[in-house]
DNA sequence: AATTCGATTTTTGTATACAAGAATATTGAC
DNA sequence: GTCAATATTCTTGTATACAAAAATCGAATT
């Protein structure tokens, strides 16, 4: 499969607006932007307008492009959503998982915690992350799956400043296992419940960290 | 706010999508349709992207764009899907709902139940949505019932055959009622259970409608 | 000095032009 | 007659050109 520069482009964008560069109501510049790009305007519009369809970018009529981070009331909801996506996720994955899923669950976790040994939170991010898609995956349902990575990916960068409060990669460690124990039983419920758990205190940890920033801005 | 051609465009082709004009495989023709609408091919490019993202139409680099109706397995993934968004949505709206969404919520099933009785699928169908849509907004999470709303506007056109199931509209009326008091006691989890197996079986009903629809053409 | 109306300038939305890759047809060999 | 290689045609992707709407600036009036 081929990419389209408006592919690279969005690409592109997506990291800037990411990493701040382009911050929360910036106006992005069609022209500018493309002699920055070194491409006409067209495949720069087409990567705007995917933008826009995954939510970074609002797009007004006859009025521009705009960075539309999600606020903070925006921000919960979908932590919200994330934890019911996964335990749902969960519930599926207890009762149509494979032990060979397991299998590579179990080894996740296991290179999670040699990286918290290892004081390798990159690695342990990467392991995470894949502990995660497992499940997903293994729910069975391929657009759950596709729904839930494309959730996971959105919420990405807001997760990964959480992971840096004390104490937080121990904790989550220990809701991994409590979820694999589940699935190894084919517990749904219980499952289901751990992983609600484990992401709803992910945007909780968010919430707080938000507030002591904001305090600390004043 | 202002809509632009491309937004009328993608309207107009996925009612041609959906009610069958342009079958499962078709190709979209860029300088064809940009003709028949009147336009270049830049606004029906734009259009077509957006078919994309909803997922009606596959793009393919440097081949075009063809229509992709999604198949029974992926139509029965969405179902389940749907019917989970739906539990979820229940219940959270059972611990959050407002005693007047409550009372609309009796309303659109009164008028329900007028409709049925006067044989009229129509208006049926129109407050049995107003039911759901209710339901979404009260979970109190705006993202969700956003995206609840999404996914129930993506099967709408497959929801609504196996309507004509004959007893289907009074089970789901029963259906109904078993919601409503699940959301007014604030039962959480039975609202949730009644929510995912109203849908559940929409999903199921569907199937096999397929089936014989299938079996019949051979 | 502030405000409002108007002219100018930007900037977006759309059309057209062009370039490159894919599909198709044609010709030649076996 | 079939297959393969090449030429031709089509179609997409991108650039540029143009039109219309919005923003900006300025002058005139109060």
């Amino acid at each position: 499969m081929e990419r389209r520069r408006a592919d690279i482009i969005a690409e592109e964008l997506e990291e800037r607006i990411f990493d701040g560069t382009f911050p929360d109501g910036a106006r992005l510049d069609e022209v500018r932007l493309a002699e920055k790009f070194g491409v006409s305007r067209t495949p720069l519009r087409e990567a705007l307008q995917r933008l826009a369809r995954s939510g970074l970018v609002e797009l007004i009529p006859r009025r521009g492009a705009f960075v539309r981070q999600p606020g903070p009331v925006e921000l919960m909801e979908m932590f919200e959503v994330m934890a019911e996506v996964e335990a749902v996720c969960g519930r599926l994955a207890a009762m149509r998982i494979s032990d060979e899923a397991l299998k590579d669950l179990h080894d996740a976790n296991v290179k999670c915690q040699a990286a918290i040994n290892a004081l390798d939170p990159d690695t342990y991010y990467i392991e995470n992350e894949r502990f995660h898609r497992i499940i997903y995956q293994q729910s069975g349902n391929s657009f759950l799956a596709s729904e839930a990575s494309s959730l996971h990916r959105r919420l990405k960068p807001f997760r990964r400043q959480q992971l840096r409060l004390r104490g937080r990669m121990k904790q989550s460690m220990a809701e991994h296992e409590a979820i694999l124990n589940a699935l190894e039983n084919g517990a749904s419920e219980e499952a289901a419940n751990a992983l609600r758990g484990h992401v709803a205190i992910q945007g909780e940890k968010f919430h707080s960290l938000m507030a002591t920033l904001k305090s600390a801005a004043e």
